[in-house]
RNA sequence: CGGAGAGUAGCGCAGCCUGGUUAGCGCGCAUGGUUCGGGACCAUGAGGUCGGCGGUUCGAAUCCGCCCUCUCCGACCA
């Protein structure tokens, strides 16, 4: 579409975004141009003289496609464990996809700033997640001895900004948005980009008077983000997510399924529903009723574990109740559980309303009365341990469970009749193979990358650090807000697994580095290397982004280049098809060949009608 | 943090088990020449603290110990 505006249509596209890639250089120079300011040279770009560091081999370091690809095809290099260098062929890319999220985020009404990347560590205490963040925190002291810390992600220091900005209903709502790298000292990075600890982000924040402007601009933010996902060609699946750290209300994810995500999800069949692992729901059956038989102890000698319990028993594992324990700072925590199924920790920490939960130790166990591995749900001492029944055990007749003694099991437990509960939450874990929440279909498991995040934080943030606005009857209430961010370097990586093949990548046309590589084959041959010159000329007058491939290299090895680099249209300047006054164009899709007259105005027309269906 | 594997020239690897001249191979790189349409060929050449430190030994890339780094699986993950 960007080849097909107007120029009128173009000078309102520059002013709203000066910066964006997808506007095409020549039209830049016409908009330069009519202010009479800069005369920017439209020089070729030589791949003699271009950064492009090409490798034959798969390096032994990388294990994805995108992660190989990015190495062979000179993007990327590594400094440290998941800390990267951007080359110029990567840094390209990320110049096209940065303009799509700018353009879809100022669509919407964001407006573009910078945040610092090293942060004060008191802002940080201001709420609680100087704790919380942990040892992901990258942190140092500056001369004069104060703590500071990288910055990972910028609710604190918008916030702040809002607290000291904001007064007034009458500003609301607000939307900002950044592009900015972020380091995060995960424990373990891999993938290469897909999971790095510096990496660059798109982080929006938006702040809101009231809950239902947040959930009308959550709306736009999400069909912000599946357009910026599906002009990047990918078909994003949409999870209910699990806010986790970062708090609040609603929170969704956006995910890409391949066979090497970083992240799982669960999907009904049907496509009704679908989750985050963190916080995925299943039908759990009800057993067929049967008489509640009276409570009996019997021996299970060495049985410490729910499947020697069942074997031993001969009943299946959905007959038995688990006894899981974990420690949150408070309390400890006593969970039963049907013996088929296991904790969510994720769901459980939100059914405690606490933030960190932890599996609690031997001592701590022992502490509260029970018997390790014989622990029972029935005449657990009360005092400061919370009981927690996932609600699969209501709907469950004549358990087996612990007795609370070494070597011996409880036969017939029922619930509520046996045992009492502080609180009765759905705290398992789904499984492949479960049945969906809304439609009963069969759920299953996928791998993806997760590209995308939007959350509804509410008032976490204002309210931990004093950030208010007077409404309109003019209290002073807490700003409600929403965050969003997107994963740009690994939306690269993500644009690769989904757009490559055995020889290299294959860029859509709005995303490529160069959208033609003019391969010049015998470039020590004078006339050869003007035709070609003047090709890339006028396809670069035309708005294509151009290299000119000029290296004294075997034609092989030019075209396996071109291929690596995934640069959708080839242009062939060989002496071949020139002595018929012609050059040959190639489509890195599908491979296919067109021979055209080596005039400017029949090659610019074949490269555009060839780029056009090129894209995604 | 638990488990597994790896570190030898820019890249990919052999050598190590069974210690012994000057540490090899392929690719790449440099120079000269021949080539020139799907990863050419010939000749010459540069390039190595064998991850680091310590130990055993007459002698260590090779055996032993400690450490560092990287990769994969798991835990973890806005």
């Amino acid at each position: 579409m960007p080849f097909a505006l107007t120029e009128k249509l173009f000078f309102r596209l520059c002013l709203l975004s000066p910066y964006s890639s997808t506007v095409p250089r020549t039209w830049k120079l016409l908009f330069a141009k009519s202010f009479g300011n800069l005369q920017a040279k439209m020089a070729l770009v030589r791949a003699s003289r271009y950064f492009l560091p090409t490798w034959k081999e798969d390096p032994a370091e990388a294990e994805l496609p995108s992660h190989k690809l990015m190495l062979r095809a000179g993007m990327i290099r590594k400094l440290a464990a998941g800390i990267y260098t951007y080359l110029p062929l990567a840094r390209r890319v990320l110049h096209r996809i940065e303009g799509i999220i700018r353009e879809e985020m100022d669509a919407i009404g964001g407006m573009e700033i910078t945040m610092p990347m090293i942060h004060p560590a008191e802002l940080w205490a201001e709420t609680g997640r100087l704790q919380d963040f942990g040892p992901i925190l990258g942190r140092f002291r500056d001369r004069a001895g104060r703590e500071m810390v990288l910055g990972p992600t910028h609710e604190e220091v918008i916030t702040d900004i809002a607290r000291r900005e904001i007064r007034s209903w009458r500003q609301l709502p607000l939307v900002f948005y950044q592009i900015q790298t972020k380091f995060r000292d995960e424990p373990r990075p891999r993938g290469g980009l897909i999971r790095a600890r510096e990496f660059t982000m798109k982080d929006g924040y938006s702040f809101h008077e009231s809950k239902e402007d947040l959930d009308r601009f959550y709306r736009e933010i999400y069909q912000a983000y599946l357009n910026i996902f599906h002009r990047c060609g990918l078909p994003v699946v949409v999870v209910e997510a699990d806010p986790g750290l970062m708090g609040g209300s609603e929170s969704h994810e956006f995910m890409l399924p391949n066979p090497y995500g970083e992240d799982s999800f669960i999907q009904c069949e049907n496509g009704d529903y679908a989750a985050n692992l963190e916080g995925a729901v299943s039908l759990k059956d009800e057993d067929p009723p049967e008489p509640l038989l009276p409570v009996e102890e019997v021996a299970t000698p060495g049985c410490y574990t729910i499947e020697a319990v069942a074997n031993f028993l001969g009943v299946p594992t959905r007959k038995t109740a688990k006894a899981v324990f974990y420690r949150t700072p408070k309390e400890l925590v006593f969970v039963v559980i049907r013996g088929d199924l296991e904790v969510n920790e994720a769901k459980l920490a939100r059914a405690l309303g606490t933030g960190e939960i932890w599996p609690a130790t031997e001592e701590e166990i022992a502490a509260c009365g029970a018997v390790p591995g014989y622990a029972s749900p029935i005449g657990i001492r009360r005092n400061g341990v919370k009981v927690v029944v996932d609600d699969s055990i209501p709907k469950a007749r004549n358990l087996v469970a612990g007795a609370n003694r070494e070597g011996f099991h409880l036969r017939n437990v029922n619930f509520p009749r046996d045992f009492q509960a502080d609180i009765v939450a759905d705290v398992a874990m789904a499984r492949e193979g479960d049945r969906c929440p809304r439609c009963g279909g069969r759920l299953r498991i996928q791998r993806a990358i997760e590209l995308g995040h939007i959350f509804k934080l509410g008032t976490k943030y204002s309210e931990a650090m004093g950030a208010t606005f007077l409404d309109r009857e003019g209290k002073p209430r807490p700003l409600i807000m929403g965050c969003y961010g997107i994963g740009v370097g690994r939306l690269l990586a993500a644009v690769i697994e989904a757009h490559h093949d055995e020889e290299g990548i294959i860029w859509p046309a709005h995303l490529a580095p160069f959208q033609v590589v003019v391969s010049v084959l015998n470039p020590d041959h004078d006339e050869l290397l003007r035709l070609g010159e003047d090709l890339a000329r006028a396809l670069d007058e035309a708005g294509f982004e151009v290299l000119l491939d000029d290296r004294d290299q075997s034609a092989g090895e030019k075209f396996h280049d071109a291929k690596l680099w995934g640069i959708p249209v080839l242009l062939v300047v060989g002496p071949r098809a020139a002595k018929q006054n012609q050059v040959e164009l190639e489509r890195r899709a599908d491979g296919a060949k067109f021979a055209v007259s080596a005039e400017p105005k029949a090659v610019v027309e074949k490269v555009r009608e060839l780029l056009e269906r090129a894209r995604a």
